[in-house]
DNA sequence: GTCTATGTTAAAAAATTGTAAATTACTCAA
DNA sequence: TTGAGTAATTTACAATTTTTTAACATAGAC
């Protein structure tokens, strides 16, 4: 089970909101994103993101008492938390680690600071970056971190479902998904899709590579073979 | 599918019970229900479940308290015990996890929503779902994960119920399933088919492995003798 | 021999999936 | 903000496979 590592970010301005998810995702993490406290702790429950990261400063949920409820949830005790303040608001420093937080990042944000910090934060857990990033099979070629597929030496391009899909099929090639799971996986739980949507991008994936990986078990689901 | 999990739930509301057992047996899992925390305590002693689900609000003894009760007996400290709570009632949460829970779900529930923490419950505590995903049986092997059978080294197909039927008389061999067994196990409880449906799925067997196979005994059922 | 449970077969019915085209949702740049 | 262009989803139907039924055959118990 090669899980992407998946961070939560919550914040309620959605410029930040943004910034944030677009670099974690160019490093190849999992992003979810919340605009307020309320929906994080419901989103963190659901999720059991690895990371998150909440702002301090937020109307009707302030960060610090988003971090006190979500660490009052046992399946979340062990979620590294951490806080972004602007620098000047100095004592969340103190309140934020009485609250539960592991650290906090100041805003201006810098990229590359984010992300080693991120990196850091993880590492200290445990947590690693899934170590194949490049799934291999034989002519195929799958770069998860850079979305990129390599078919027969040749480049081919999946669109973002597509690819996810791909990639769930392929990181246990035979074993056979059902729907439901690839449902869950793919778009997720509380995503409603009807019953064609599968079909039509199992289709993508038969077109772009060939027909025979891909294949329908009748009445339980998809599997990829080589 | 998943042997013997065992899984309490506890309402005073019979619809609410009803729809938590419905879909936790769609999953595969035995349930038990009590519709009072008396009871509750009572069957839990009884039947030693790995996991307790408890609504929080309940006439006589509400959640909390029975959660703190059935946390005082020996064998059941160890038990997975989430509660069940309206999205408002927020004290719970924190009443909650002093009395002893591991989690809370909050109404409305939504299916998926449900078993996915379910499971997720169940994984953390090490009580995995499916045991061996492979079965051998001499020159026979099913693998249920890739939904494959190989019969003298040949592949085999089936279609999913027939699969299903082969995987349960094979999952004891020697032992004799008498209609209704086959019928809860492979149809669902509360299909109606006629009276041929199975003889006609049990030569679909015979004509893809050999006949001698599987067995009838008349009056009673079909076993599967290797 | 009769009676009941099971076996057999083919055909009907139901369920599931495949496909093209239309529609809607997104995204990114101007 | 708008709009072009791409992606995602739905729709409507065809094609396919699975499942069930129904009608009849057979075997064995009594």
């Amino acid at each position: 089970m090669n899980d992407n590592i998946k961070i939560l970010v919550v914040d309620d301005e959605e410029d930040i909101l943004e910034f944030l998810s677009y670099n974690l995702r160019a490093e190849g993490y999992d992003v979810i994103v919340a605009d307020n406290g309320i929906l994080a702790i419901e989103l963190a429950k659901q999720e059991q993101p690895c990371l998150i990261i909440l702002d301090v400063q937020m109307p009707d949920m302030d960060g610090i008492t988003t971090c006190e409820k979500i660490r009052e949830i046992p399946s979340l005790k062990e979620t590294v938390i951490t806080f972004l303040t602007a620098r000047s608001e100095d004592y969340s420093q103190i309140a934020g680690f009485e609250a539960g937080a592991d650290d906090y990042i100041t805003k201006p944000i810098r990229p590359k600071v984010l992300v080693s910090r991120v990196k850091a934060l993880l590492k200290r857990r445990g947590i690693t970056q899934d170590t194949n990033t490049v799934i291999e099979l034989g002519d195929i070629i799958i770069d998860k971190e850079k979305h990129l597929t390599t078919y027969k030496g040749q480049e081919v391009i999946f669109a973002k479902k597509e690819f996810k899909l791909l990639k769930l099929l392929i990181s246990k090639p035979g074993k056979v998904f059902t729907r439901e799971e690839i449902l869950e996986k793919v778009w997720g739980l509380d995503i409603i899709v009807g019953d064609r949507t599968i079909d039509v991008h199992i289709r993508k994936l038969r077109e772009k590579l060939d027909d025979h990986y891909v294949k329908t078990v009748k009445g339980v689901g998809y599997k990829f073979e080589y």
